[in-house]
DNA sequence: AGCACGCCGACT
DNA sequence: GTCGGCGTGCTC
């Protein structure tokens, strides 16, 4: 009697066994019907085996076959059950997350495949024919070749001019697997002449055979891209097929031209969360089948099922957004690792400002090192000053150094970037006469005063309130915006400079479609402007004529409870100081800060970040956190704080467990969040082997307490946010 | 997760 | 007397 073990959507970490028919034929990777507690469901085979476990009557049979041939092949399942065992979430979950939306509700695989229109021998001889734009369609495809419907529709033909078209048999439809870009010779668009240090890289990158992990560390401007291009250059021109994580605002136009400009004809796909389940399912299959030569995708890009995988490089790798914050909480970085080492090709890691983490392997010689540290375009660097805030007078913000430093760039017709992380007009509203503070009312924090909206807004849950007009406790009218946001630093700079035009790009300011697009240009037409932005303005964009980046509250960076702080300061303060000076002259960079003599601070603007992260590594080794430990968080919440804190004093054992400490039942950064209460435990380990064992036992004793389905739960490895 | 089963309170 | 509230347990 033939068994099948299946993993299906639920969150147990086991597979369940069925019985088939030989006549059946499910494959291992192929997807069944099965009837499951009572419900039908989609299940993907794992194993196929000729005993099981299992008592005989609890056994059912597979209900039926949807796939003949494998959606996920043996090795990516493997990779899939490591990232499930690694992230400590289901296996069946782990798989359904991995698929796309189609495949997990059982669409037959082929049904969706795009079709491609062809001439027929009458379409290709016929000039006679009434219908003026159905005969264009024949002369559009005579002269460019076949295309799709979409294609053919973004080209201004109707889907009836195609029907009528098919019905008199001029073209028809073909389901085409066109692998031809592996056997035709790469085309390669304008390619400029590498510097020395970029040529180095290419080499040791090119010479490179099999499994390996370089960290390029490229100040910004130095050119990075072009490394990736080259490298690339050699694999797709051998046929085999590549990958490029981005961040998910590096996903612009501009980058991904770059790459179709470079490969000209070479079939190019993007990924990202704004395709249709359509879309999605189709690059899938595109990745499956090699007829796609390269996907430039953010981080679930990690999870396609390329046939001929020959390399991955993600650019910013230390971008936050490859980690994923919920479900499956994988960081695709780290996935990329797993599966270049499984296929046994190279990784290229590619920033200015590598992650602590991935920079302490390659001072380890786990990954192999290359640094970039030319600009391409200027030769001098950007100058950093420190500004003291102590005892200073400030307006709206800004000390007077910084205003004068403002006016001397607009006068010589340049531009003067603001950065604040904090969009609205102030963070909270505290009335004068009482102690009444406008508080969020489902979350432990303030509502944000948004002066244009004239409303009170959590920037955590998205709650909403009416601006008071007198203290809702004492009555007076006496209610002051405190506390500084993107707003008001607009606000102040108008008036302040009224005949300059100024632009505030955040999430506000940019909720309208396209307009995120007509402010950047507008900032590209030149001449003398204040831009004002969050952390939008900070990554990817190019701004030529900007001279001068003021940073208004370095100190949230030094001074905080997560140990990653510094870190991602450090970070941010480079990328925007990279948007200073990109046009051959050196920019100026002011921080703003009550602490100058900070020392990670000082060694930041004196010496840049590859000092300052090598310092900052060894801070992190004398407190043992990582990457010189490993860490994961139990995250609990509930509407109850009993209940969450009863469950999570359950998690704590009475013996200590060798080689592990925790810390907590703790409350987590923000205690309520919507309505919710959240409490958290931090597991650490010196290990990455003891944490990981110790995991694996914590999660099955979370699966078997009683208290965990009324709560929600999830293990976060490796956090990115830890307080 | 989803669903059935089961044991206690407020309704036709 | 039932309808339905949610706590508990199981799913091949």
């Amino acid at each position: 009697m033939p068994f099948a073990a299946v993993a299906i959507k639920v969150p147990l970490h086991r597979t369940f066994d069925y019985t088939y028919d030989t006549c059946q034929a499910p494959c291992v990777g192929g997807r069944v019907w099965v009837k499951f507690a009572n419900r039908r469901c989609v299940a993907v085979v794992t194993e196929l085996k000729e005993h099981s476990d299992v008592p005989k009557d609890k056994v059912k049979a597979i209900e039926s076959v949807i796939d003949e041939m494998p959606v996920l092949s043996k090795s990516h399942l493997a990779f899939l059950r490591f990232a499930s065992q690694y992230y400590c979430y289901p296996f069946g979950d782990t798989l359904f997350t991995a698929l796309p939306g189609a495949l997990r509700d059982g669409e037959d695989i082929d049904k969706t495949q795009t079709p491609i229109l062809t001439l027929t021998e009458s379409g290709r001889t016929t000039t006679q024919l009434r219908a003026k734009k159905q005969l264009a369609l024949l002369e559009q495809l005579r002269s460019a070749g076949d295309a799709t419907g979409t294609e053919l529709k973004t080209l201004g033909f109707s889907q009836a001019q195609i029907k009528s078209l098919l019905e008199k048999q001029l073209i028809r439809e073909e389901l085409r697997q066109d692998t031809s870009w592996q056997s035709t010779p790469l085309q390669i668009g304008n390619k400029p002449t590498l510097n020395p240090e970029q040529a180095t890289a290419c080499s040791a990158i090119n010479h490179n055979q099999g499994f390996r992990t370089f960290l390029i560390e490229g100040v910004t401007g130095s050119g990075k891209t072009e490394v990736y291009l080259q490298c690339l250059e050699k694999v797709l021109a051998a046929g085999k097929q590549a990958l490029v994580l981005v961040p998910e605002i590096g996903l612009t136009p501009q980058t991904v031209n770059r790459f179709k400009r470079r490969f000209p004809g070479l079939p190019i796909d993007l990924w990202h969360s704004n395709l249709t389940d359509n879309e999605r399912l189709h690059t899938w299959r595109r990745a499956q089948q090699a007829t796609t030569a390269l996907v430039i995708g953010t981080r679930s890009s990690i999870f396609l099922p390329f046939q001929s995988l020959a390399m991955i490089i993600v650019d910013e790798e230390h971008d936050h957004s490859f980690k994923q914050q919920d479900s499956l909480r994988y960081h695709a970085r780290d996935l990329a690792a797993y599966r270049a080492n499984q296929s046994q090709i190279p990784l290229l890691l590619g920033t200015a400002t590598p992650a602590l983490e991935t920079l302490k392997k390659a001072l380890d010689n786990k990954y192999q090192l290359i640094t970039l540290s030319k600009r391409a375009q200027t030769s001098q660097d950007n100058s950093f000053h420190i500004i003291d805030m102590k005892a200073q007078q400030t307006q709206a913000g800004f000390a007077s150094s910084s205003l004068q430093a403002i006016k001397r760039t607009l006068a010589l017709g340049k531009q003067a970037m603001v950065f604040l992380n904090r969009r609205g007009f102030a963070p909270t509203l505290i009335c004068h006469e009482c102690s009444w503070i406008s508080d969020c009312e489902r979350c432990s924090t303030s509502a944000t005063y948004h002066k244009n909206m004239q409303r009170l807004v959590c920037h955590h849950c998205g709650e909403q309130q009416f601006v008071p007009h007198q203290c809702p406790d004492c009555g007076s009218t006496q209610i002051m915006p405190t506390g500084l946001g993107t707003e008001q630093l607009e606000e102040f700079l108008t008036t302040e400079f009224p005949d300059i035009p100024v632009c505030r790009i955040d999430r506000d300011s940019t909720r309208r479609k396209g307009s995120l697009e007509s402010a950047l240009e507008r900032i590209h037409q030149g001449g003398a402007q204040i831009l004002i932005g969050t952390q939008m303005l900070a990554k990817g964009h190019h701004f030529p004529d900007v001279s001068l980046v003021i940073i208004l509250d370095v100190d949230s960076g030094l001074y905080s409870c997560d140990f990653r702080a510094t870190e991602h300061m450090a970070q941010l303060v480079t990328q925007v100081a990279g948007r200073a000076g990109r046009s051959g002259e050196p920019g100026t960079v002011l921080l703003q800060t009550h602490f100058p003599e900070h020392p990670l601070l000082q060694d930041l603007v004196n010496n840049g970040y590859q000092d300052f992260a090598r310092y900052a590594l060894t801070e992190r080794q004398e407190v043992q956190l990582p990457p010189y430990a490993h860490l994961a968080i139990v995250r609990v919440e509930a509407t109850s704080a009993h209940l969450v804190m009863t469950f999570l004093s359950d998690l704590v054992p009475a013996q200590p467990f060798s080689g592990i400490q925790l810390l907590g039942p703790i409350p987590a950064p923000m205690e309520r969040l919507a309505g919710k209460y959240r409490y958290q435990l931090h597991i650490q380990a010196t290990q990455r082997n003891t944490l990981h064992q110790y995991l694996m036992q914590l999660k099955d004793y979370i699966g078997s307490h009683k208290l965990a389905t009324r709560v929600r739960w999830n293990i976060d490895v490796d956090p990115m946010d830890t307080f």
